[in-house]
DNA sequence: GAACCCTTGTACCATATGTTTCACGTATCG
DNA sequence: CGATACGTGAAACATATGGTACAAGGGTTC
């Protein structure tokens, strides 16, 4: 499946003319930049005229530049996907194929955050006094639900809000200019929480996006968008990674606020008869 | 000196818009090929306007998109590189340094070699009715020793040219279109060596160049480019990979006149009181 | 030696590509 | 609430880019 163009000029080779020889053998000794220039750029290199290129990248295939241009750079893409997998594999050597996988959807998602943009997220998310509304889709909401969870002991006003799509439009009224709406939408996307975030951001709220690398519909009203890779190597999808965004935004919000947040837990872990664990659930009352 | 765009962006992040944000996500969620299309697809992918897209990249510092692009491409180009290196050095775990640079640069040579030129190049050297001249510039006319002496065990008519410029001169008058000139090259390239292939090519001589992956002048005129990756990771030249060129293309012959060279061998090492290696030196007769 | 084919570069063309301008919309600040 | 500054995309623009037609040169064949 890779180093398509190599096996084509292989394959080719001995229809190809000079000038084309001339042509492929730059494409390969200089892989994959040459390739990646423009027409009259690696014509200059391989020391031809333009329509040599051409004819030799039609030989090969292709039925224009660009189009072998395109190939080249899937070939490309699929390189550096195999890169990171097997960089991740160097230090999973002893897991099995489903740990491995797994280890790897993560490992994309944490090089995929950025720092920057998190200590940014986490200095709205400190500012206790807006309230924060979390909600998710029919399987990320078990993610909202951890994220407030979590959030919830670190500072006040992080309300979860039901899927119940009547109780979303009435809690829907009363969102303002200074609420913190944070979704998680991963594909397949759900419309009802594009709509939630549509309606919200109309209302002037802040939109905190939660999502998939191929960015759902939200990210359209989103301020900030936080991606995590969660497609498996067998292309299967897991909320593992979206878990691991959330709780790398919720450990820089920790660092704002360690002080209260931890003085917050004192208070929590105070309340007799009230195990932590009810929290979670916001069954504590 | 790697990953030097992911790190524009987080440097920048902060006074990124946006728009310029979700140009920056996209960059480095589809990292690279995103960045590789054109601006248009670019900004398509990342749900904004060309102009934004442009905007963008000169925040980080690029005067242009295709600057941007070729940016980019220098640093595929040398995770390219880096990836090889690191590809050899599964395999060269418990060698030193020195060692393992050599490997690396002989195994690039072997990667970049094509089958089907070294069987073409093969069936002409196997004609055993021209007569091959072998020579090189001021260090690579060694190899070209190597060459010739190990042509001249597997057919006859293989001579090597003096680095004399006065013998050669004169060795070139009788060189005629049936005469197949090989000539070593390497940077620093030779011009004596640049001026033989131009008057041999004048004559219709076949041209076989050996060279590294610059190309010295002579492929110019030569119907047979054999490239060999002769830099060290270092930047040092190294003669090893040339020579790994050079017997790749000989074991080729080897394989087209297999039998009759045996029976060649053998009638050489029949000669009585004459060591083979002594033959390497053109001294036999 | 003439007629053919093949290869290749020059010159030209169409248009896709990147860039600039400008006006609209939105937030910010007095 | 008005004025200002900023971010954004639509549209117009210039040109770099890829593609084509054609003719010259060389090799081959009969």
């Amino acid at each position: 499946m890779k180093n398509r163009i190599a096996d084509r000029i292989r394959e080719h080779w001995s229809s190809l003319t000079r000038s084309d020889r001339l042509v492929a053998r730059r494409i390969l000794s200089e892989y994959p930049s040459a390739g990646l220039k423009t027409l009259a750029e690696l014509a200059g290199r391989a020391g031809v005229s333009a329509p040599s290129v051409i004819r030799c990248v039609k030989k090969l295939g292709y039925s224009s530049y660009p189009e072998f241009q395109a190939a080249l750079r899937d070939e490309v893409q699929e390189a550096f996907d195999e890169l990171s997998k097997k960089d991740a594999d160097g230090r999973t050597g002893d897991m099995n194929e489903a740990e491995a996988a797994y280890t790897r959807s993560v490992r994309r998602t944490v090089k995929l955050s950025l720092d920057a943009e998190l200590e940014q997220l986490a200095a709205l998310l400190a500012r206790s006094k807006s309230s924060v509304l979390c909600l998710g889709g029919r399987v990320s909401q078990a993610v909202a639900m951890v994220f407030q969870a979590q959030l919830l002991r670190l500072r006040r006003n992080v309300e979860l809000v039901s899927p119940n799509p009547i109780e979303r439009a009435e809690r829907l009224i009363d969102v303002s200019r200074n609420d913190i709406v944070v979704l998680f939408d991963y594909a397949p996307y759900d419309t009802q929480t594009a709509s939630f975030a549509n309606l919200a951001a109309e209302r002037k709220a802040s939109i905190v996006c939660f999502t998939d690398i191929d960015q759902s519909p939200v990210t359209e009203w989103a301020d900030f968008v936080i991606a995590a890779d969660t497609k498996l190597d067998d292309g299967r999808q897991s909320l593992a990674a979206a878990l691991c965004s959330a709780e790398l935004a919720l450990a820089e919000v920790r660092v704002r606020i360690g002080a209260r947040a931890r003085s917050r837990s004192l208070d929590i872990s105070s309340v007799p008869d009230v195990g932590l664990d009810s929290l979670a659930t916001g069954n504590a009352t």
